[in-house]
Parts: C-alpha cells; sequence; structure tokens
DNA sequence: CACGCATTGGACCGGCCAGTCCAGTCCGCT
DNA sequence: AGCGGACTGGACTGGCCGGTCCAATGCGTG
C-alpha cells in the first residue's frame, strides 16, 4: 500500500492508473506492461504512480483487485436468478457469449492474473483468492435459495455443487482460451448444471 | 526455432538449458526468468542459448513442450487404468497427492503458462493446447474402453465426459492454488467421477 | 492572503538484460 | 594428419525500466 488519495481528484488519477494497468495488463500480461506504458496511457507522471502506490507490485496488486471486483461485479444481475434453472442457464450463457465476443481470448482476468502472480506476490494471490470467493458465495446462495424452497434433495451440498461449478466455469475458461473454442466452457458449464439438475428434488 | 543439435552432445546441452529454463520458470515465472540466471543455472554460455534457440520467446516456447511433456508423460502409467472407476479413483488421488507434496504451490504447469504466454506468443499457444489435447485424449481413450465393454450408458458421450473431466482437473487446481488447500482439486475432480458414474450402464 | 498538505512534472540514475560478435576448441570423417 | 562443421566462452553494447528526487503548482482552510 501507499498513500490513499485525499481528494476527489487524487482518487480519479490513482483510478485512472490503475484502469490503465489493468488494461494493458490484460493486452499484453504483467510481463509487457512497463510502468512507462503504463504512465502514458494513464496521462500521468512517473511521481504520480509512486504517489499512490508503494512500487511495480503494489500496482500490480491494485490491479488484481481491480479484476476481481470486475468479474464478479460484471455478473451481479446475473448473480440474482441463480436460484432457478433458468437463471443459471442464463447466467452460464452470458459467459459463454462474453467468451465469443472476445475470440476466446484472455481467459478470465483472475485465472491469467492467478498464473502470473499468485507465486510471486502474496498480496495479489489473496486478492485472487477473495475475488474467487465473493463469486463461489453468489452461487452458493443461489443454490441455498433452492434449497430453502425445498426444491433440492435434502441430502444435496450447495457449498460444494458451487465449488464444483466454479471450478468447472475456470477450466472451461481454460480450455476455451488454449483452443481458442468459447465451446470448452459452454461444455464444462453445462456439466454443472447438469450435476445441480441431478441434486433436485424430486418434486 | 533455431538449429537442431547434430551431436549427442549438443542435444544434451540444448536439454540442460531447456530443463534449467523449466526449473526457473516454475520457481520465478516467466516474468522473473532472466537469460542469464538460465545460463547460470544450465551451466551453460550464452553463445549456447543462441546457438540452439532463436531468441527467448523461442527458448519459452520448448519450456512450454517440455512442461506438457513432463505433465503428460508424468501420467503415464495411470492413464493405462483409466478405464475402471477405481482407477479413475487412483488418478485422482494422485493427482492430490502430488498438490499436497506441493503444498498446493505452482497449480498445474500448463495452467500457469496458459495465462503467462498463451496470449503473447501463438506458438507456446499451440504447445500447451497440445499438451491438454493429449491428456484429453487419454482420458477419452479410457472411458471409451469402458464403453466398449458395455459398462457406459449408450448414450453416454465420452468426449463430453472427458473434456468435462479435464476441466475440472484444471479448474479444481487453480482453486487449489489460489487458496492453497488440495481439497479444492478432490472436490472437484470428485464432481468429474460422480458425472461419470452418472453414465455408466444399469448393469 | 498565508499556510500547508496533496498533487504533479519530469529529469536523472544505476542496473539489468536481450541480443551480438568473434575468437576460439572439439570432434568425426576422410 | 588436417579439414570443416558443430559447439563453446565470454566480453560487450545499447536500450529499457524501476525507482529516486526535487522543484513547482494547485487548492482548501483559517
Amino acid at each position: 500500500m501507499s498513500a490513499q488519495p485525499a481528494t476527489a481528484k487524487g482518487r480519479e488519477t490513482r483510478e485512472r492508473i490503475i484502469r490503465a494497468a489493468a488494461a494493458l495488463v490484460a493486452e499484453r500480461g504483467v510481463l509487457g506492461t512497463s510502468l512507462d506504458d503504463v504512465r502514458a496511457r494513464a496521462h500521468a507522471s512517473k511521481s504520480q504512480l509512486y504517489h499512490y502506490f508503494a512500487d511495480r507490485d503494489d500496482l500490480m496488486r491494485a490491479v488484481a483487485r481491480a479484476a476481481s471486483d470486475d468479474v464478479v461485479g460484471g455478473q451481479a444481475e446475473l448473480f440474482e436468478r441463480l436460484d432457478t434453472i433458468d437463471g443459471l442457464r442464463a447466467w452460464a450463457e452470458a459467459l459463454v457469449t462474453l467468451q465469443q465476443a472476445r475470440n476466446a481470448r484472455g481467459g478470465c482476468p483472475i485465472g491469467s492474473l492467478a498464473g502470473q502472480l499468485a507465486e510471486q506476490d502474496e498480496g495479489a494471490r489473496l486478492e485472487l483468492a477473495d475475488g474467487l470467493d465473493r463469486w463461489e458465495t453468489a452461487i452458493r446462495q443461489g443454490l441455498e435459495r433452492m434449497a430453502a424452497r425445498g426444491e433440492l434433495h435434502p441430502g444435496a451440498d450447495p457449498g460444494a455443487l458451487a465449488q464444483n461449478t466454479l471450478a468447472a466455469v475456470q477450466g472451461g475458461l481454460l480450455l476455451t482460451q488454449l483452443r481458442r473454442d468459447p465451446n470448452q466452457l459452454r461444455s464444462a458449464v453445462n456439466g454443472a448444471i447438469k450435476a445441480i439438475l441431478a441434486a433436485r428434488a424430486a418434486s
């Protein structure tokens, strides 16, 4: 960490830097992103970078947090309907559509950053794990609402189902990225939904 | 690519360089591995690096290929028994045990490299995708042997099951890495095996 | 206005690092 | 032996890049 902005202007500058860094990291990876690139893209000066961030790692940690927030925040409305099979299907299809729009590039920001940062910077790892937690929680709460309505088999474990669903999404995204084929994600998440269907109570 | 070694000695040098680079990349990531580091660890000189590899990217491509070979090759014996539920369970448990031994660090080499290389170097992406293909093929062939023995429901799709199983493994490994908890992998792969169980023919 | 803190500009530095280059040495083959 | 290609050693370089520093400029408050 470093100086938190004390004014609205400062906060905006800090945000601009993070957004620029996040965009560059998404395009070129942590490897290919220099602070000068960030500086230029954010229309900021070197001292601004070091005013708001302790060093390069600190900035990357902020990028990891921003990625987590974006990924999870971007699904907020879809999360609300995760307590019905239709809602689950809509959520899954939205993920697939996003990958199609991106030409199956980039994978999941959380997953990509994991490979680049998890073993290098403990703070970054924790930010990414936190994103995963919030994501899994949203899925689990949807399933728990289903269970509370008696729609799941009494022995079903919403926690385990949510965890496996998240794993299927992440694994599917990796296959999608490496094979440049969004159907890899579709198949994986369909499998996860099938597992949830199997846990439904006999009406 | 660059010069292929013409003599046994040359081949050994090239191998030594790749192994050194792979080890360093596993420890510090692509980002944190310089050619000087590789040179030192491999007891080689700068000219040897550039004799066998066109440039840094070319070396990293070779590292990606070596990672694919190691991951898939290391499971060869386990792959042979993938045509029984017990064999599947043994395979799954071996993966979990490996993660425990590694303190849940590093994830899957293929997955980690994916985040670091897939969007930077098309050649590396293809090497990693190839590793994935060989892996998935091994799983699929196990399931096909089960199907040939009539142990799977006629409508079951070994290809889709294999794909989803691989996705579960990769996703489980990502969760394991970010949460430093090997049980994440166990849960994910158990879910995949459950899906296979559900595809068994009623004896 | 005057004070002080937040913010900004940008020159500068020292180190690292990918890649080059040439002068060799090794070694199989004839 | 001696030719030639494969292989090796390591100095060198030019550029990039993270990080430092200081001077200056907003700007809210009393």
